[in-house]
RNA sequence: AGGCGCGUAGCUCAGUUGGUUAGAGCGCUACCUUGACAUGGUAGAGGUCACCAGUUCGAAUCUGGUCGUGCCUACCA
């Protein structure tokens, strides 16, 4: 083995090996245990909440497949419409084409080969995180078999009256000239300004102050062509004897009524709103109720069209914004413009201004498939992991609006409805259906909907569409409901709450028993990371290492504005001066778990990836000096357990202490402290004492053969189980070592991800050999102390004394001069009945147990009397605070016994403990 | 406007039903190349647990409030 933990030469094989042999696939035998990955975009690369959430579900995973589940981690990707549709019309634009000049099918065509070249870039690099997912089922959500259970949803929901179409106002992108639902809606607070118009009135009427006009105030002007009333609260007294009166309404040349709405809020603006249904969504609903015109402005640009005044028809709406309010002003009819802060509705993908647009759209009566969706989170059939994300849930479904689920795309799931002539809608799985099904004659000219489903509808039915549904198959039977989805909140619209709705509706069952959500990674800074921001990380290039120049390179790619390049250039110097070393695959997973706690949202710091690259790099020269001092030397199970020493019965204990930890962290989905849990057994106590204290025996001459051959069965043994401990999570540096110690015990098998997860055996766990082992380590803390201290050199070996100890330190003593010697560099260690002869030495306490340092010519004793002058007024501190808290009536009438108690006998040693230093302190002004 | 989080060491974070001397990693200081590992070892320094009040014998932990901060939902033109 290497000297030095290489990660690139050790992942670069392993993952091959694995999928070529099939290890990935259901076993067939055991419960069964799935999981969905949430499928990424196909033409998409790897992000850090990817990297974050499939290596949580890899090790739930993994640790489920090795417990001996029939495990399938069902894997594939989406077909992202908007997102994938946008990226191949931005290339067709480069070479100065549209859409529209390649034509429907072309265009097509052409998207699918993009996804063809591209497709692969996601999957490879989830191959480098070490993904355990069967290859051999991926699915991808316009695959055939998808795409089937997409129509049947369809088909089934609108023959159910569920699905329908209609005319109303929707969320329109001028830019991608589609709908999209709310959710694709993002509302930001920007500055903008508040228009007051007059508008006239007619036929001489007057307001109450006189005035022969009523203003308004607006934030888009432009609208004010579709205006079709004026509206007013119908107890302002300022407006009564107005309503059922008419206003011109300026630049267009019409009269329109003022109406009286309980809407209408008189203390905002000027309470008098101007009303127009066709590009409001409040207006909307007033121009219903009223019975108002709806005169719709505006094209598929957003520009202005025909049914504008002819001033400003082919105008883009700012454009005509800008005109008309220059026109209101020479007109005589701006009063005044105020600053404003106003939320703009923008396109989350687009960035563009949406425009609430009338159009013929296809939406889900979504309020009774919420009904048992809301019932299963509330009975506990499904559960939130943490659970306070189902008030999330329930906030949104138990307000649910209709789901507009068409989109004006060409790259999506087309719409399974065709149209006559007359417009009639037909609905079926391809035109000769729909004839046969409707007795149409074959020459009716049947018109298929040129819309496709928005892609979250595809997503909604991923637990089963994946597993084979609508056919009734062996995967659905055995895997469905899966056990946990992992996904991050800011998809519990979009997607959880509708897979719940759709499953429900279709298998009669949930798609998951558990939400696990994980929080969003973000920056060192806590900065959302995103492509404008350039601060971006790449797991790939965590992995991989990445030197600066490149790294500036990727940050800066997209950047528009030279002067924000410059800012970027000068923060991601800052934070990677050097760009950023490999890490290796294992310890950016492991980085991951550690941060894993309770949903909140992770501000990632390199130190934490180094950190766990260092215990990487641990795990592995462990295993060099296991492998050193076992190989070719024979390590057979012992013939009885007396040959072992005290330590290997230690470790042993400690070991399945720390398997019931990891345990009860899967449990709970708590990575985090199964992740710390297995480091710190492996790094602070197999590490730093085991292997040490199994130098003493393996290297004295005096320890039998058979007291060597249980240590080294012990070494291998404990490393074998906790790689097989730690495989989950860190699946290649497991892999790599454990085929190399495996044979040594004479363990068989292809591979570790195979093998069984480590046995629970509790009755190895030994109180008693724990605290035999931590008398050791704290007699060992306490001579070190001192040599820190008192800057007595490592090298040299110094003479120990214990008194004032009782018969179980005696014992203890005699049980492991050896350790004690060996890794404390001692020259000699004694015990001393008569405390009295104790000659002149540094002291540190062990519980009642004296640890000398005869000082000799070694001890500086200024030096000693600082050290037992600081170890006494922490004692005095102590004592202090106890005696107030013991002294305290209240707290001995209140606390429980066992309370008292313990802060009793915590005075009684801190007392004792104080009395021998002051002594000890004595002793030495003496000399 | 409602809702949900968060505020613990210089930094990134744990702290499980209230009872520890409040912990880890990184960083920092000193010493050490000792036969697994300097991606290391040993010993240290460092915190008024945002603030205020309350409940309690006892609060980082529970309650109320204040301040700061992040997000989600719904929005009055």
């Amino acid at each position: 083995m290497d000297k030095t933990y290489q990660p690139q030469q050790i992942e670069a094989s392993w993952y091959q090996t694995w999928e070529k042999n099939g290890y990935f696939r259901p076993s067939g035998r055991g419960e069964p245990y799935c999981i969905m990955i949430p499928p990424p975009n196909v033409t998409g690369s790897l992000h850090m909440g990817h990297g974050f959430q499939q290596s949580i579900m890899d090790a739930m995973t993994r640790y489920q497949r090795m417990l001996g589940k029939n495990t399938l981690w069902q894997v594939g990707t989406d077909h992202a419409g908007i997102a994938t549709q946008m990226v191949v019309e931005r290339q067709l634009h480069a070479q100065n084409l549209s859409k529209s000049d390649l034509g429907r099918d072309r265009f097509v065509d052409k998207v699918w080969k993009w996804k063809e070249h591209s497709g692969n870039t996601i999957t490879r690099q989830m191959r480098r995180l070490g993904v355990s997912v069967d290859w051999d089922r991926e699915r991808f959500t316009m695959d055939e078999g998808l795409s089937r259970a997409v129509a049947e949803v369809f088909i089934r929901l609108y023959e159910e009256g569920l699905i329908y179409r209609g005319k109303r106002l929707v969320n329109w992108d001028p830019k991608l000239h589609t709908a999209i639902s709310d959710l694709e809606v993002i509302n930001e607070e920007e500055n903008g300004s508040f228009w007051y118009f007059r508008y006239p009135l007619v036929d001489g009427a007057r307001t109450t102050d006189g005035k022969t006009y009523v203003v308004i105030a607006t934030t888009r002007p432009e609208t004010m062509l579709g205006d079709t009333a004026l509206a007013v609260n119908p107890e302002d007294e300022r407006y009564r004897s107005l309503i059922g009166k008419q206003v011109e309404l300026p630049l267009c040349n019409r009269q329109i009524p003022i109406i009286a709405d309980d809407y209408v809020a008189p203390e905002f603006g000027t309470g008098c709103v101007k009303i127009t249904p066709a590009h409001d969504y409040n207006d909307y609903e007033i121009g219903t109720r009223h019975g108002l015109a709806m005169i719709n402005i505006l094209t598929d640009e957003a520009a202005i069209n025909d049914d504008a005044p002819a001033a400003y028809q082919g105008m883009d709406r700012f454009e005509a914004r800008k005109q008309i309010v220059s026109d209101m002003e020479a007109a005589g009819l701006l009063e005044k413009i105020e600053a404003h802060r106003l939320k703009v509705p923008r396109g989350d993908r687009s960035g563009e201004v949406i425009e609430p647009y009338l159009t013929n759209q296809w939406y889900v009566a979504i309020e009774e498939l919420a009904k048992p969706a809301i019932a299963a989170v509330e009975n506990g059939d499904i559960e939130f992991v943490p659970k306070n994300w189902e008030n999330t849930y329930f906030s949104w479904m138990r307000d649910i609006q209709d789901w507009c689920i068409s989109r004006q795309l060409w790259w999506g799931h087309r719409i399974p409805a065709w149209y006559d002539e007359n417009g009639t809608i037909y609905v079926g799985h391809d035109a000769d259906e729909v004839r046969q099904k409707n007795a149409l004659p074959a020459d009716l000219p049947l018109r298929q909907d040129p819309d496709v489903l928005d892609t979250w509808f595809s997503s909604a039915l991923w637990t089963f569409s994946t597993l084979g549904w609508p056919d009734d198959t062996e995967e659905l039977k055995t895997f469905h409901p899966t056990d946990v989805l992992v996904t991050g909140f800011d998809i519990i619209f979009f997607w959880v709450a509708r897979m719940i709705m759709m499953t429900l509706k279709f298998t009669g069952q949930i798609p998951f028993r558990k939400v696990y959500i994980t929080g969003l990674i973000r920056d060192s800074e806590g900065q959302k990371m995103s492509k404008s921001k350039g601060n971006i990380l790449d797991p790939i290039d965590l992995i991989d290492g990445i030197d600066i120049d490149s790294l500036l390179a990727k940050q800066t790619d997209s950047m528009m504005q030279p002067q924000l390049a410059e800012k970027i250039d000068k923060a991601t110097r800052k934070h990677f001066p050097e760009g950023i070393v490999a890490h290796g695959t294992d310890a950016l997973r492991y980085t991951f778990y550690s941060l894993a706690s309770t949903g909140r949202d992770i501000n990632f710091d390199m130190g934490r990836i180094e950190g766990f690259r260092n215990f990487c790099n641990k795990i592995w020269n462990a295993a060099r000096y296991v492998l050193m001092n076992t190989e070719d030397k024979g390590c057979s199970k012992p013939d009885s357990p007396e040959y072992y020493s005290q330590a290997d019965r230690w470790i042993h204990s400690r070991f399945q202490t720390t398997l019931q930890a990891v345990h009860e962290g899967m449990a709970s989905y708590r990575l985090d402290l199964v992740s710390q849990a297995i480091y710190e057994f492996f790094w602070n106590e197999y590490c730093d004492w085991y292997l040490e204290l199994s130098k003493p025996v393996l290297w004295d001459e005096e320890a039998s053969a058979n007291q060597k051959n249980a240590t080294r069965y012990m070494l291998l043994n404990i490393l074998e189980q906790s790689l097989r401990l730690a495989h989950p999570f860190l699946p290649f540096i497991t892999e790599e070592i454990w085929q190399k110690v495996a044979p040594l015990l004479g363990i068989k098998g292809e591979s570790i991800m195979l093998q069984a997860y480590p046995d629970n055996d509790e009755s190895v766990i030994n109180p008693t050999v724990d605290a035999e082992i931590d008398w050791v380590k704290g007699v060992i803390e306490a001579v070190r102390n001192i040599r820190g201290e008192m800057n007595i050199s490592p090298a040299k070996a110094v003479p120990v004394l214990l008194c004032k100890g009782d018969e179980q330190d005696q014992a203890f003593l005699s049980n492991n001069r050896q350790f004690l010697i060996k890794l404390a560099k001692l020259e000699s260690i004694d015990w001393l009945d008569n405390p009295e002869q104790a000659p002149m030495s540094s002291t540190q306490l062990f519980n009642k147990m004296e640890v000398l340092v005869p000082m000799a010519d070694l001890i500086d004793i200024s030096a000693e009397k600082e050290r037992l002058g600081k170890e006494i007024d922490k004692l005095q501190a102590e004592i202090k605070r106890l005696k107030g808290k013991i002294g305290n009536k209240k707290f001995a009438d209140n606390a429980p016994a066992e309370v008292v108690d313990k802060e009793k006998a915590k005075l009684q040693n801190a007392e004792n403990s104080l009395v021998q230093l002051q002594e000890q302190l004595e002793k030495i002004q003496q000399v």
